[in-house]
RNA sequence: GGAGGAGUGGCCGAGUGGUCGAAGGCAACGGUCUUGAAAACCGUCGGACGCGAGUCCCGGGGGUUCGAAUCCCUCCUCCUCCGCCA
């Protein structure tokens, strides 16, 4: 969500930054409500003074019945002109926060322009492109091939979208997630957390996903909670609601969790493998920090990431996404891609964002930075380290071998047991 | 799921219709004293909005009333007992 009042005193400013990320918005609106709230307000609070004043006379005072009679008379009228303008204020701020809640955050300074994916820039590459002596193939045919990935069980089991996991692929997703945890927690200084799956309406409005995207995500019925897509949104929501102490700060944590998406409306697209799932598996890693230290994290954030790509040897790019490409409450975000030989393409397996304030303004987030002084909201940082799914597709397709087995990079072989999967 | 009890500021805890944003204690912070510290004493000490007067917030929402932390309804959370269950 957005500091109304930042707003209010650099309307262009903040309409300019807006339409870097997209050239139809703009605050106009928002700015309208939030004037016409100030006058509400001031006019509700002028008249709750009377109102109180006026019944403390009626509280104290010895009167006679007619004079008392003739005061509830008046408090009767000022009392339903009270409450009509508190109807009023309400319907108001309930506009105004909904018309809050579905506008994307602003990017940084920082963030490049451009309108769509083509215009994010290459910041680095790391690793080289492998050649192979034969036709190398993609990670669906490798892992039907090698017994490891049943797509036609899993859509037997629960329809399109779905993966089904055998044998030692089913270990190695265990293998990513055990490996990528001790990483981030012993090199890398994270608390591990398991968190809930299913989360409230609440915490889906915190992180961003609600009110605006609610086709996107699995709800229950009766219950309304709703699965999470990522881990960052039960993580997140933890400390909503809180003011943290300066000394906390920046707290990191570490969370496996399986992710659900509905993706409502890219039917057709990426439907082959495990690229795009209703259901795979993350390790999401989660800060939160001073605003004056978020920019620094948000890089070691990004090299954490990056670290598990080079123990696992595999090639990648990192990727910083233009103004018209970033999350809707990103306001900076570098992509790590994964180069996958078996479909020549980069393809992303970690998002690393800065959100700023962005979602503590919305989950009521703040530190005390010394004592005594006025909260101030923290800001909030995530990237996945890295989703599973598509680390096992990058294994396969980079470390395949000619007999079409695939060999184990040396970092995971204490929690795969292995130093191959074999053809049969 | 059923029956009962409870939710007040960082924590503990008073407050059961009017002057209560809320006693008291603890913690914290500033100061006096001290070589320093402790103790003692003095002061400060929730958040949001508003230029300000002031207003809003006592788990969330709604209601009764001239007036609600206090009464009613509803939801949520926690505790106890029962049921069920990994």
């Amino acid at each position: 969500m957005h500091d109304i009042k930042a707003i209010l005193e650099d309307p262009e400013g903040a309409n300019a930054a807006l339409q870097r990320r997209h050239p139809d918005l703009d605050f106009s609106s928002l700015i309208e409500l939030a004037e016409r709230r100030r006058a509400l307000t001031t006019q509700y609070s002028g008249l709750r003074h009377e109102q109180k004043t006026v019944s403390e006379g009626f509280a104290s005072k010895t009167m006679s019945d007619e004079d008392r009679a003739t005061l509830r008379g008046q408090l009767k009228e000022l009392s339903t002109r009270v409450k009509g303008l508190d109807g009023e204020l309400k319907a108001l701020e309930e506009q105004l926060e909904h018309a809050a809640l579905c506008l994307p955050n602003l990017p940084s300074a920082e963030t490049p322009d451009g309108a769509s994916e083509e215009d994010n820039k290459v910041v680095r590459t790391w690793g080289e492109k492998p050649t192979f002596d034969f036709e190398p193939s993609d990670h669906a045919s490798l892992g039907e091939d090698l017994g490891i990935l049943d797509f036609e069980a899993a859509a037997r089991v629960s329809g399109a979208r779905f993966a089904l996991y055998r044998g030692l692929g089913a270990r190695l997703e265990r293998a990513l997630a055990s490996f990528m945890l001790d990483l981030h927690t012993e090199a890398h200084d994270y608390e591990e957390l398991l968190p809930p799956y299913l989360v409230s309406r609440d915490a889906m409005v915190g992180t961003g996903q609600l009110p605006k995207f609610e086709e996107d995500a699995f709800r229950t019925e009766p219950d309304d909670l709703f699965l999470i897509s990522t881990a960052e949104v039960p993580v997140t929501n933890i400390h909503r609601g809180q003011i943290l102490e300066a000394g906390e700060l920046p707290i990191s944590y570490a969370a496996y969790s399986s992710c659900f998406r509905r993706e409502a409306g890219s039917y057709g697209k990426d439907t082959r493998g495990l690229t795009r799932l209703h259901q795979f598996q993350k390790v999401e890693l989660v800060h939160f920090a001073k605003p004056e230290e978020s920019a620094a994290l948000h890089e070691r954030l990004t090299g954490h990431a990056e670290a598990v790509l080079q123990a696992l040897e595999l090639p990648y790019r990192v990727v910083e996404l233009c103004a018209g490409d970033l999350g809707f409450a990103a306001q900076r975000c570098y992509d790590l891609e994964v180069w996958l030989p078996g479909q020549s393409i980069w393809r992303e397996i970690s998002s690393c964002s800065n959100f700023g304030p962005f979602q503590a303004r919305r989950a009521g987030i703040r530190y005390r930075p010394a004592p005594g002084e006025k909260p101030r909201f923290v800001h909030t940082l995530n990237g996945s380290g890295l989703a599973i799914g598509r680390t096992v597709m990058a294994i396969l397709e980079v470390h395949q071998l000619e007999d079409g087995g695939v060999r184990i990079p040396q970092a995971l072989q204490p929690y795969m047991r292995v130093e191959s999967i074999a053809a049969s």
